[in-house]
RNA sequence: UCCCGAAUAGCUCAGUUGGUUAGAGCAUCUGACUGUUAAUCAGAGGGUCACUGGUUCAAGUCCAGUUUCGGGAGCCA
């Protein structure tokens, strides 16, 4: 009878007042063979367990290692010693499952984070990475709660597809075709016709299409799950399988777009801060004290709670491409030439150039809109200009990109012309035409990287620990 | 994929101009102590110096290649 226990979390606010109680746990350290550190991964907080001198035989003692599994029954006492408000006198201790010391590979010390990365399971134990992925967890939730109170649909979108004209990325095939002799056409290509599918097929790299579809016709759906790009990218914010959100509204212009993800990052950040703000204060000093090897001016001028709190309280900064590109033509850094990249009207703006309007011009989150048509994806609707689009990336501190969106062309003639001129299938494509056959509307939606959302919040650097189990090129352990 | 850097004990790292038996802290093990807070104190064990080849009387150290990892760039979310 397992479910009688109580979580360390739950145990910890409550007040001692003697009562009996069974709580289960991994020991995070023994010290002076009576106080056992012990933790359920409920929170970072471990509850000490007293074992009185004599109460152990010398077996169980020696048992009782950092990592073992314990089950404990005892009373809840107001706690003697200063590192903590209440002990849990033991009365019984039960090792669930032993742990041998000299193999254990995590000890009472601080871990890179490059080791715990090979570390599958271990890293959970850790105190980092359990705030992580309750943090995670949290985002996860606010992202379900915010549109569910807005009467969004959750829209499952297929994982894997037919689709190759989204021009998203490389795609990861999908076939049960076999490797050394696959059926073969007349002219040697490969015979797509006779894989599971009867053509050839992906592992998906967007759901935003098949939104689409659902939009225009139940007005507002988002989508949240996995997605793939087999590109080689070796960065700190790539992943090759990464969970993306992806609303979709139908009556929606740029501007309304806008307004909706403004207020949604709002809203799951204010959802972390409200639920989590234990893990988030340890997480903020954990950055603080990586932040001491860095030089001075590589430092962030706000801890991460005020930071997050700086974005709940301020509106993020709103200019048009042409806008940012005027402002990087008058920087000092453009004039000193201390970009590596051109700045011109038509080029995309590369790292340096966001870094430099995110974090040296507005220090703040900014959205930027009215990108050159010939940069952007064909289905981003054309302005009245017929040079930009009604596209909107918000860029944000320390890690770029975070959402990509766009108003979508509505206009069948001009959408049909816009992909006939970028070399899509027109008519393999026909499915998603119907969208603006029958009944066409202005429509609109999102892409959120939920792992970059997560490092914003959690304030990590590195896109692999945030997520349980990284995809990246060369690297498939577990 | 490109540029830069790294790989030495379980972990974090030192190892000088190429030169005798490769070191430290933590962890582990043994013992002591017992209201501790990454407990403390004493002692012990622990190494294919990433891999392959080369230069040299002599390579952890120099050179080349490979692999993996880290940082940056591109692509993007």
């Amino acid at each position: 009878m397992f479910n009688k226990r109580v979580k360390i979390k739950e145990l910890l606010s409550t007040e001692p007042q003697g009562q009996e109680v069974t709580v289960m746990g991994w020991v995070r350290t023994f010290r002076n063979n009576q106080f056992i550190a012990l933790n359920d991964g409920s929170t970072n907080n471990n509850l000490q367990v007293v074992a009185t001198l004599g109460m152990l035989n010398d077996e169980t003692q020696k048992r009782i290692t950092t990592g073992a599994s314990l089950k404990v029954t005892g009373n809840v006492v107001a706690s003697l010693g200063k590192g903590q408000k209440l002990d849990l006198n033991a009365t019984s201790i039960e090792i669930l499952g032993d742990c041998d010391a000299a193999e254990y590979p995590m000890q009472q010390k601080k871990h890179s984070l490059e080791f715990l990365r090979e570390k599958a399971h271990l890293r959970f134990r850790t105190n980092t990475f359990g705030s992580i992925f309750r943090v995670r967890h949290s985002l996860a939730f606010a992202v379900h709660k915010f549109f569910n109170e807005k009467d969004f649909l959750y829209l499952h979108t297929p994982v894997i597809t037919a689709s190759d004209a989204e021009g998203a990325g490389e795609m990861f095939r999908v076939t049960t075709l076999p490797f050394d002799n696959p059926p073969r056409n007349e002219d040697g290509t490969i015979n797509f016709k006779e894989d599971f599918f009867g053509k050839s097929t992906n592992l998906t790299v967007s759901g935003q299409l098949e939104g689409e579809l659902a939009a225009t016709a139940l007005s507002d759906i988002y989508t949240f799950g996995p997605t793939f790009r087999a590109e080689n990218s070796n960065t700190t914010r790539h992943l090759a399988e990464f969970w993306m959100i992806e609303p979709e509204m139908a009556f929606y212009d740029i501007e309304d777009n806008m307004n909706l993800a403004e207020e949604f990052i709002k809203y799951i950040i204010r959802h972390a801060m409200d639920n989590n703000r234990e893990d988030l204060e340890f997480l903020a000093q954990r950055l603080a004290e990586e932040e001491k090897q860095l030089p001075q001016d590589k430092r962030s001028d706000l801890g991460l709670i005020e930071k997050l709190e700086f974005v709940l309280n301020n509106a993020f900064e709103r200019i048009t491409y042409t806008e940012a590109v005027n402002i990087l033509l008058e920087s000092p850094a453009y004039k000193k030439k201390k970009f590596q990249y051109e700045v011109s009207w038509g080029v995309d703006l590369q790292s340096e150039h966001e870094r430099y309007l995110v974090e040296k011009h507005f220090k703040k989150p900014v959205i930027v809109t009215g990108y050159p048509a010939a940069i952007k994806a064909f289905y981003m609707r054309m302005n009245d200009d017929g040079k930009t689009v009604a596209a909107m990336d918000i860029l944000a501190p320390g890690i770029g990109e975070i959402v990509g969106g766009s108003q979508r062309e509505e206009r069948l003639d001009k959408l049909v012309q816009r992909m006939e001129q970028m070399h899509i299938p027109v008519e393999e494509m026909s499915w998603y035409l119907d969208t603006r056959r029958y009944g066409t509307v202005p429509h609109a939606g999102f892409g959120l990287g939920f792992e970059r959302m997560v490092l914003f919040v959690t304030g990590m650097t590195n896109i692999r620990d945030v997520i349980p189990f990284a995809r990246t090129p060369k690297t498939c352990e577990f």
